[in-house]
DNA sequence: CTATATGCGATTTTT
DNA sequence: TCGCATATAG
């Protein structure tokens, strides 16, 4: 070996390497050429990604070569934590490593002004828009097309979102609708949807993958600079890759062919977002010659639950032929319980943990509670609140969602790009500031006419005949408050004072100090404020000199993010089995195993039906040794218009028998 | 234009 | 049951 590169430690990578089993290594080693690691749940497939990125920088591979794409955030972060650790923390940082989303935001802002979008300073300063976001500009377009009504919004986003996975271009799918009549008006929203994205500066999650693919194939330059900056490409969570991420790892990866997939097809669960799992299955036809390892060994779960989760999946058909084996002990049976109610069950549920941490040392940290979607979490929190049983819940609204802090960052967004619809429509009249819905609806009217931002049409009020004097001059104001802030922007009082400024010179604060006297969550509303200036405070000190607008970008893609001294190291975790994914817990409660509710009430055909298999699959394989199922005979309807019966789910049968016991408490 | 009241519909999963 | 949208009065 020669002398490795700065800042890393080759015994140490070397003894990581002895530590991986026979097939781990060899995915670890296998620096060149085509592999797909198949690696079953527990089976140490974040420590062989580590270990392998590890020794291909001890083996000269230059940290900034490498491309690795994660699924979420949080895989991302362990994963550079983990990393630094072994060769350093500036080499880590020079790796490219993190969702695609972040990744392409990266690609992006070096390249998007080749798609026409706005470039300053070197830099392009699009902005992101969630889905929130969206969901307003769609409402808009249909008011406009006079289709709402007619469908929900949620179909277009749909529609839109799709689309964009699949890399369907606005013409394309103007030109192929399948002459049905919805089909063609979504193509139309599409199209009118992309033009005010365009005109707006701004970007959805769908465009941040699709934007670099088309980048990359119809800017030679540009794909030539990428393409020889990645000699080598990773993706983690293969299974769950879309058309279009695809399409960009190959894209990146076409000179040098250096591409290295994990993935597990039994663990494929995000269909409903856009995933194939064809990609995974086609992985040796789309890149033969190629090498194809698995990991089989887990290291995670006592082997009942590895065969609860093996029984349950042999359902399905088996790709890869993979059969998943325990190294641990054989473990405690596991435990069916069938309960009157939702709230017998969380009951339940409650005083199992509870006994179990009072009588049988475990901590609260050694739990979590799983279920299929996010209102089943509701009894589960009340009734611990009422036993005292600290808790989390995982997911749900973020931070980044809240309406305080979408003003907040609306308001940043607007000073900087004005063009921003969604952020200008918002913050608008808010707080109220006498430009009420009809003023706001005649300026609307006239940016559709004129093809125009809605910012353009407020500097031109004095043409809108239909605004009324009083209104024209609250716009005007507003319009001058925000060029005072911007010119503001550039005197060096710092981002966070910067921001607070913004805050108390818009009304904000003060409108929410109001709301905090008479509102219950208002306190929390005010807080929130708080945490967020400091959350800019933090991002100023780790990245002096970097700019605000940079800072909104990454704040987009930031799901899962949890306030500053908020303790969540030793309470119950609650989540949903999507939400799951990656984790793992010594005691897993995997709740209302009911027909219609789990499998969910939607999914009906086979594929459908085998995705919740696999999410089952999912929600089995986190229990480290100790796995409950539950499911109850009755539970309230959804518009607690009383109570309906369920059966048990049919996925409690397909567990094999001998390894299950089941009780009633009734 | 704004603040409050009342009714109605919704619930899968998320970067 | 809860949040959201529309209706109504100020």
């Amino acid at each position: 070996m020669k002398a490795a590169a700065e800042g890393i430690n080759i015994f140490q990578v070397a003894g990581m390497l002895a530590e991986l089993n026979k097939e781990q290594r060899e995915a670890a080693t296998t620096i060149n050429g085509r592999i797909l690691v198949i690696a079953g749940a527990g089976s140490g497939k974040t420590k062989t990604l580590t270990t392998r990125i590890a020794n291909m920088i001890a083996n000269q591979v230059k940290p900034y070569n490498i491309f690795c794409a994660t699924f979420t955030n949080k895989a991302a972060r362990e994963m550079k934590e983990r990393l630094s650790k072994i060769i350093g923390e500036d080499n880590t940082d020079k790796v490219w490593m993190g969702t695609f989303h972040s990744l392409c935001v990266r690609i992006l802002r070096k390249h998007a002004h080749l798609l026409g979008y706005e470039q300053k300073e070197n830099r392009c300063n699009f902005v992101i828009y969630d889905s929130y976001d969206v969901l307003k500009l769609i409402e808009r377009i249909y008011k406009t097309m006079n289709i709402d009504g007619k469908y929900k919004p949620g179909l277009a986003m749909n529609y839109i979102d799709n689309a964009k996975n699949n890399l369907w271009t606005t013409e394309y799918c103007l030109y192929n609708n399948a002459d049905s009549e919805t089909q063609e008006a979504m193509a139309r929203v599409y199209h009118r949807y992309q033009e005010i994205m365009k005109e707006s500066n701004a970007m959805d999650f769908g465009d941040l993958i699709m934007n670099v693919v088309t980048i990359l194939e119809e800017h030679p330059e540009a794909a030539d600079y990428w393409q020889s900056k990645f000699h080598y490409v990773m993706s983690d969570e293969y299974q769950d890759t879309n058309p279009a991420q695809f399409a960009l790892l190959c894209k990146l990866a076409e000179p040098h062919m250096n591409i290295f997939a994990v993935g597990d097809p039994d663990q494929s669960i995000y269909r409903f977002r856009g995933s194939d799992i064809n990609i995974i299955m086609d992985f040796e036809r789309h890149f033969s010659p190629c090498e194809i390892i698995k990991l089989e060994e887990n290291y995670r779960s006592t082997n009942v639950v590895v065969q609860a989760g093996n029984s349950l999946i042999s359902n399905n058909p088996a790709p890869y032929d993979k059969v998943l084996r325990s190294n641990k002990e054989e473990g405690d049976k596991i435990e069916i319980i069938e309960l009157a109610t939702e709230f017998t069950e969380a009951a339940y549920v409650a005083s199992k943990i509870k006994h179990m941490v009072l009588a049988e040392n475990y901590n609260w940290s050694d739990f979590a509670i799983l279920y299929r979607a996010g209102f089943q979490s509701m009894p589960f929190e009340q009734l611990f609140v009422h036993n005292f049983i600290p808790f989390k819940v995982i997911g749900g609204t973020s931070f980044f969602e809240r309406e305080e802090i979408k003003d907040a960052s609306s308001y940043l967004r607007i000073i900087f790009n004005r063009r921003d619809d969604a952020a200008m429509l918002r913050v608008l009249n808010k707080p109220t500031r006498g430009i009420g819905k009809t003023s706001q609806d005649a300026v609307e009217d006239y940016a559709n006419n004129h093809s125009i931002s809605i910012y353009k049409a407020l500097k031109s009020v004095d043409n809108i005949d239909s605004i009324k004097k009083s209104a024209a001059g609250k716009i005007k104001s507003f319009l001058s408050t925000l060029n005072h802030l911007e010119e503001k922007s550039q005197s060096n009082m710092g981002l966070s004072k910067y921001v607070r400024y913004v805050l108390e010179q818009t009304g904000i604060f003060i409108m929410y100090r109001k709301r905090a006297e008479k509102e219950k969550d208002g306190h929390e509303r005010l807080e929130n404020l708080e945490e967020f200036i400091n959350l800019i405070d933090h991002y100023e000190k780790k990245n002096p000199n970097k700019p605000l607008d940079e800072f909104l970008q990454e704040m987009s893609l930031i799901t899962d993010y949890q306030k500053d001294g908020e303790d969540t190291t030793n309470v119950v975790k609650m989540m949903t089995m999507h939400g799951s994914k990656g984790l793992e817990f010594p005691v897993v409660f995997n709740v209302g195993w009911n027909e219609k509710i789990f499998p969910s009430w939607r999914s009906s055909s086979e594929v459908e039906l085998e995705e919740e298999r696999r999410l089952a699959y999912v929600g089995i394989t986190r229990a480290e040794e100790k796995l409950f199922i539950s499911y109850s005979n009755q539970r309230s309807r959804p518009d607690g218009k009383g109570i309906q019966s369920y059966d048990a789910s049919r996925f409690i049968d397909e567990i094999s028998e001998d390894i299950r016991t089941k009780s009633e408490i009734l």
